[in-house]
DNA sequence: GTTCAGATGATTAAGATTCTCATTTCTATT
DNA sequence: AATAGAAATGAGAATCTTAATCATCTGAAC
C-alpha cells in the first residue's frame, strides 16, 4: 500500500497526498507539471485546491519522494523520484521526455568539478532536440 | 568602438542599448540578471526603464550577443557571448559562476542521443557544489 | 532640420508559484 | 466511538519575473 511511502517519508496520510501520489505512480507521462496533476484531480471528480498541489509536491520533493526539473518553458515537472539518478533528453517537437544515464558523463562531471577546485554536491543536464520516433506526431519531414 | 557589435546584429544604435552593452562587458560578474543590470544603470544615473532592459536582452538573445541562463533560482542571467560554447559550475556558497568545456562530455551527449534517437540541438549542464576557493566568503569551515 | 520607422518608458498584464488565514481533517487519547 | 489538538487544506490574495500595450521620443536618412 502507497501509505507507507508517505508514512516513511514522516507526512501525515491525507486525501489530498494519497491522490497525487497515485497520480504520480499511474499516469502515463512520467514527467508531469503542477498544473497537470491539478488537472488530473479535477477530471477524477477531486476537490482539490491548486495550492495544495504546489504544497504537497514541495513536500514530496524535500521528503525525497518527487524530482523538480527545470526544463525549458517555464513550468516545473515532477517524477516520482525511483531509485537511480539520471538525466533527461526532451523532443524539441513533441515535448517527449526520455531518461538516460551515462557513467562517463557523470564521472567526467566530478573530474570538471574538481579540476575548477569545487565540490560537487549536484548537477542538471539537459538535452534538447528533435526525436526521430516515427510516432512522433510532430516529426519534421 | 562597441558600435559596430550593434550594427553588425541588424540592430539600431540607441543609448540603451550602447549602455546595457557596455554594462555587459565591463561588470566583474560575467552572469547579470536583467534586475542586476537594471540597478547598474540606475547607479550610474541612467534612467532606463527595466522594461527596455528585458526587451533589449531579449533582442542580443536573438541576435547571438547574449546567452541567456536559467540557473536554480527564478531570474535567468545573461552574459555577452564570446565565442566558445561552454558549461557552467555554480557555488551554492557563495553564487560565483564559472565556465568550463569538456569535449568528453560534450561527444558522450551526442552519442547518448544518439542511442535514444535523437537529433540533439542543444544542451543545458550546470553543476552545482560548493567552491573551494579560500576567498570564498561562505566557505565553509 | 524634417520625417518616420523604430525604440523607449511607464504602466498594466500574464503566468507560475507561494502565502494567508479561516475551516477542515488526521491522529492520538480518552 | 467521541474528542481535542496539531497539522493540512482551499480559496483567494500576494509575489516575482517577464512580456505586452501604447503614447511619446529618438536616431538615421534625406
Amino acid at each position: 500500500m502507497e501509505t507507507n511511502n508517505l508514512k516513511k517519508a514522516g507526512l501525515k496520510v491525507t486525501l489530498p497526498r494519497m491522490k497525487i501520489l497515485e497520480i504520480l505512480e499511474t499516469s502515463e507521462t512520467r514527467h508531469l507539471s503542477a498544473e497537470a496533476i491539478y488537472r488530473e484531480l479535477l477530471d477524477s471528480g477531486e476537490e482539490i485546491g491548486l495550492a495544495t498541489v504546489y504544497r504537497v509536491l514541495t513536500q514530496f520533493e524535500a521528503a525525497g519522494l518527487v524530482c523538480r526539473l527545470h526544463l525549458e518553458g517555464n513550468q516545473a515537472v515532477f517524477e516520482l523520484e525511483r531509485g537511480g539518478h539520471h538525466d533527461h533528453i526532451v523532443c524539441n517537437q513533441c515535448g517527449r521526455v526520455e531518461e538516460f544515464f551515462d557513467e562517463t558523463i557523470e564521472r567526467r562531471q566530478s573530474e570538471v568539478a574538481q579540476q575548477h577546485g569545487f565540490s560537487i554536491k549536484d548537477h542538471a543536464l539537459v538535452l534538447y532536440g528533435d526525436c526521430l520516433d516515427s510516432a512522433c506526431p510532430y516529426r519534421p519531414a
